[in-house]
DNA sequence: TAGATTGTTAATCGATTAACAATC
DNA sequence: TAGATTGTTAATCGATTAACAATC
């Protein structure tokens, strides 16, 4: 596999691109073209192509990529052709719904454990897993060599729970929580603060009737 | 204002300069320089300056931005500075977890309507809200003037959702089920779908002792 | 063989960064 | 006045797209 450097764009492609994939599996399609994938997608073709170029040569001149085998191959790129397994420290409505997604995921990342440090939620269970309270985190992270974190806690306790991720070893946090957190440069954080994406979404809704315009203009 | 053709990229970073200046004021910091935004949000300054730039002039040379203002310029500029009602459709955790997130927003974005064609769900109260059958859908929507939905379904019923909110009259959608959807050109929609942001999170494992060399690099 | 589609190079487009005059 | 910082132009960098030889 021909690693030169990927950037961030290629990346967050890549799970999309898994998804179209899974899709056409399911519905039995056993081949694909970039330029069906593109439509599908409203990517570029070219894109699609290049996108997967960077990590080999996967698809057969005429034909196009087979779609199984380049689920394994997007799967092994991403490292989730095995199990990956997730923490999550914040045991609220969101925690549970995360939870619960997975059940069904067909992904391989799994959350294998829950913490939280609200006396009321220590001990309970969720979807099979027993919450614990933060002071195991460290043990647990490290006993079950989890390397992704999870948060969904308040703003306001957000950056305690990063500090205790980082020094439990964690390398990835994905980020519920609106606030602006710091991390060491070797471990990476996503934000999937959903305030975030509403307020761009807001940005785009026309003003009609500002000024006695009703054309939709582009 | 003048507006000339904005990119997302720049769409995508103003709720996080509202983020930190919210954070600001609420240390009751009065004025912020474009060098210490980008030493928080870790961005170059002269990014941050020409962003703001294609709106207007909100700085002072040789002072900096006064937070206060520069926090209503940006809610202006997202069309924030006045309450936007929200639709939610799928009242599972997930839908509940939004609603809950709303008592706290500093932000004028509020849930006004929670729909759900689960019998089970109909009539029951989520944070002062009773979850409306989808019959209501487009009623309520007209009625309430709500521009934004939001789907908190199970994949394979977001298509439909979709639908339904086009045909409505939303504008935007932000959408948090794992799939890929098709709204017509003139609907935006926003993926939350936090399976990608996994994803995407996993490739940034180092694969230590793959090859037995420790060494991390960049 | 003719048609389709890949992988890749070159061209284009757009976004980020550097630099600096203006000015508080 | 000297120091700081903006708004903006020009330079750089990187990402997307077009084009096409290779080949199934």
């Amino acid at each position: 596999m021909k690693q030169t450097k990927i950037s961030e764009a290629v990346v967050r492609r890549l799970p999309i691109y898994l998804q179209v994939l899974n899709e056409l599996d399911s519905r039995e399609i056993q081949t694909v073209s970039s330029q069906e994938l593109g439509v599908k997608l409203d990517l570029n073709p070219a894109q699609i192509r290049k996108d997967l170029a960077y990590f080999g040569e996967f698809g057969r001149k005429g034909i196009g990529y087979d779609v199984v085998y380049l689920i394994e191959i997007i799967r092994q790129i991403l490292k989730v052709n095995q199990t990956i397994k997730v923490a999550l420290v914040g045991a609220g409505n969101l925690g549970h719904a995360l939870c619960n997604y997975n059940k069904y995921s067909k992904d391989n990342m799994k959350i294998t454990a829950v913490f939280d440090d609200h006396p009321a939620k220590i001990g309970t269970n969720i979807n099979n897993l027993v919450v614990q309270p933060m002071s195991e985190l460290v043990a647990t992270i490290a006993e079950q060599k989890i390397r992704i974190g999870i948060i969904t806690v308040p703003a306001f306790e957000a950056q305690n729970v990063v500090n205790q991720f980082v020094s439990a070893g964690i390398e990835g946090i994905l980020n519920f929580a609106p606030a602006i957190l710091r991390v060491p440069d070797e471990v990476r954080i996503h934000n999937a603060d959903f305030t975030r994406e509403l307020l761009s979404l807001a940005y785009y809704l026309n003003h009609e009737g500002e000024d006695s315009d009703e054309t939709a203009m582009d």
